[in-house]
DNA sequence: GTTTAAATTAAACGACTGTTTTAATCGGTC
DNA sequence: GACCGATTAAAACAGTCGTTTAATTTAAAC
């Protein structure tokens, strides 16, 4: 018995995929009501406007995955945090479960991130360190805890750059996938996709001055 | 004796220092040929179509960087590859070189590139693959033999995701700068950002699996 | 069955985009 | 000075976008 969706949902879905795919600007309403299968008027009567569309999709994904985050980075503060690789392990268990929302959650939600911070969404940065600012606060004083030998002002730096690696091959990440399974035969997914990132970041992070 | 600009270099200035701080989607024509104080029109009779003078754009800094970077690694490929960071040092000269174009001709450059990647511009991946495909050839043989003990697949994913790093870091360069300058007194300069960056990304790619 | 609010629909609005058209002006040549 | 191609100028075009309006339908409460 396939539950039938309300409207609100299927713009939902709709807009999550699309926004995934194709970023958030590329994304029209007309595009997103025309997949719901839904009036092109309802998105703003549902959520008043575009933006807040945006925020909705994002709220979803960041409710689930921000606490989990919160809860093992409180755990490895607790026990002493002795390398980065530690710090960013703690990201795997909070992204695969996003599988729950949606079996490609993982992926979606990295991907809308991605997008998130390479275009300028301005209003969406400021709601996610507005709601979940304490996190992001907490994973810095973990890698700075890894990383006593680096200034704060190196480790700035280097937290950006490894922002920019993980956003960009999330953006990118449908076509790098399809050219890695040309070139190598083989499938990435999200899963794999991490699991081959996190050495590289890990390392990065903490390499010498 | 400031030399009066043709409509033509008026509309490729006024281009690139937009396309460099808003990207290319978000830069109208009317806002570019409305800082070069030209008419509207001028831009499709002088290059015929926006993609068209965003290629024009990109040309100009390509052309002087590509070359320059591909006889810094064919001299080290001649001379034997022994480090990572070897082959990223040759970005470093070229990259500086471009400030005879604009004195901020690196970090312009960079932004570019930034943007060229992270929008979707198909066009461009296209047209600089086609002009300087070669040179990335190269750069890639260069540092799998920097790196022989990793697989063809690592080194693949390791550099887009040093791609990404880069990418975002001189997209998002301006606002990081002044946040850097706010906390930590510190301008940073394209120059102190690529110096920044090379430990960072030669750690990352050399790391062990 | 009537009432009332919620939800959906079709249509238009106003603002913006890149591009094209048509006419006017400029610079150099005979 | 008259000609002529190259350049500039103002205006309109055709398309897209997010948003709003006003009318209609749906669904639940009484």
């Amino acid at each position: 018995m396939a539950k039938v969706l309300k409207t609100k949902d299927k713009i939902l879905n709709a807009a999550e995929r699309l926004f995934a795919e194709q970023g958030f600007e590329h994304t029209s309403l007309r595009q997103i009501t025309g997949i719901a299968d839904v009036n092109l008027a309802s998105v703003n009567y549902h959520f008043g406007s575009k933006k807040a569309l945006i925020q909705a999709v994002m709220e979803r994904y960041h409710s689930a995955f921000m606490p989990e985050l919160d809860i093992r980075l409180v755990e490895l503060e607790a026990k002493g945090v002795t390398s980065t690789e530690q710090v960013l392990n703690c990201f795997i268990e909070p992204l695969l479960s996003l599988q729950r929302i949606n079996p490609n959650g993982t992926s979606i939600y990295l991907s809308l991130l991605g997008h998130a911070y390479s275009e300028i969404q301005g209003h969406l940065r400021r709601f996610t360190m507005q709601n979940f600012g304490h996190v992001v606060q907490r994973f810095l004083a973990c890698v700075q805890q890894a990383n006593p030998h680096l200034t704060l002002s190196t480790l700035f730096w280097r937290l950006h750059f490894t922002l920019g690696a993980t956003v960009f091959v999330q953006v990118s990440g449908q076509a790098l996938s399809e050219i890695a399974e040309a070139d190598f035969g083989e499938q990435a997914s999200a899963q794999d996709m991490i699991a081959k990132l996190i050495p590289f970041l890990a390392a990065g992070i903490a390499a010498p001055v």
